[in-house]
DNA sequence: AACTATTTATAAGA
DNA sequence: TTCTTATAAATAGTT
């Protein structure tokens, strides 16, 4: 949109870059702005400049949205990447979340029916004692799986940056991932 | 933009509302995109519709960009839209979030525990049975108060532009889905 | 879902 | 960085 086309790729001269950042940083959140008013949305936006500088953008209040968005059947979130060409790749990227929080519901589910099994039987042969120890190893594995994945995506880098009374020490015995 | 100029204020009519925010929040990602690749630059957008359906864009991922996010220092970021955030809170946060990762600590060492000493009995006698059943539901209790707790945590940090006041460790309690 | 008259965003230049 | 402006891109109203 301007004195000529350009292509969609990473702009090489760093000057330029840096200008083209910051012009369309504005762009973009003045429409986010202009969508929240026009169709009373809530958005929020939260960019990383080339020199890695955070911006961001809200509204209304995050703690707001974040509230809503706790409230979401997971499986209900539409999730969207490159609108235009080359998308495949960053589709996958963009369902990240999704697809944990996708596995953590079914693991729920999971783990209900294993439950309605223990109440429908009796449990006295050995074999079905055997069943149990299995799903509860079971059950336990996949608790460490989630646990390790989450905490050390997103736990650990916050808690890097700013001191958290007595648990860094903590924790940080439990960062060692058991090997999957 | 379009055939005629509009006012920035909420569309009226549900029917154009609707169209309104599909082909804008189409646009908006569409930016978000340009400006990732262009820029090199990383981005995540979260959005209700007017109907209150929640779409999101992320590069190169949700949580990869969140958790960048909350390293920085809080008093370092850019702010538009909502010009009331206050840093100072951020450690409140931090602590609320610490709270349940400790309690995550923990329950993962009562799980191991238990663990080994189910790798230590042989496991006959029907009181031992119940023992183990009792433990295996106590284990799903556990996974799933805290399962809640986890996608709390994880949505906040995506959130946490501003420090949000209680996380609270208990909240699982609101959190009745999945009731078959 | 398409179409297009206009408005809006912005790339290059100053 | 800020402004100017020619041009590309987005989109409001329409079909």
């Amino acid at each position: 949109m301007g004195r000529r086309k350009i292509e969609i790729e990473m702009v090489k001269d760093t000057y330029t870059r840096q200008v083209t950042f910051s012009k369309r940083r504005t762009g973009l959140f003045k429409k986010a702005n202009e969508l929240s008013i026009l169709c009373g949305a809530e958005v929020v936006i939260v960019v990383f400049s080339p020199g890695n500088k955070p911006y961001s953008f809200g509204h209304p209040g995050v703690d707001v949205v974040a509230a809503k968005y706790l409230q979401q059947d997971p499986k209900s979130c539409d999730s969207q990447g490159d609108p235009s060409s080359d998308a495949s790749n960053m589709d996958e990227l963009n369902l990240e979340l999704a697809e944990v929080l996708d596995q953590i519901c079914e693991g729920e589910k999971e783990a209900e029916t294993r439950d309605e099994i223990l109440k429908q039987n009796d449990m006295t042969t050995l074999s079905e004692l055997e069943e149990l120890r299995d799903s509860y190893k079971e059950l336990q594995d996949w608790v460490k799986l989630r646990l390790s994945d989450l905490k050390i995506s997103e736990y650990m880098m916050l808690l890097a940056k700013e001191p958290v009374v007595g648990v860094q020490a903590k924790s940080a015995k439990n960062r060692n991932r058991r090997k999957n």
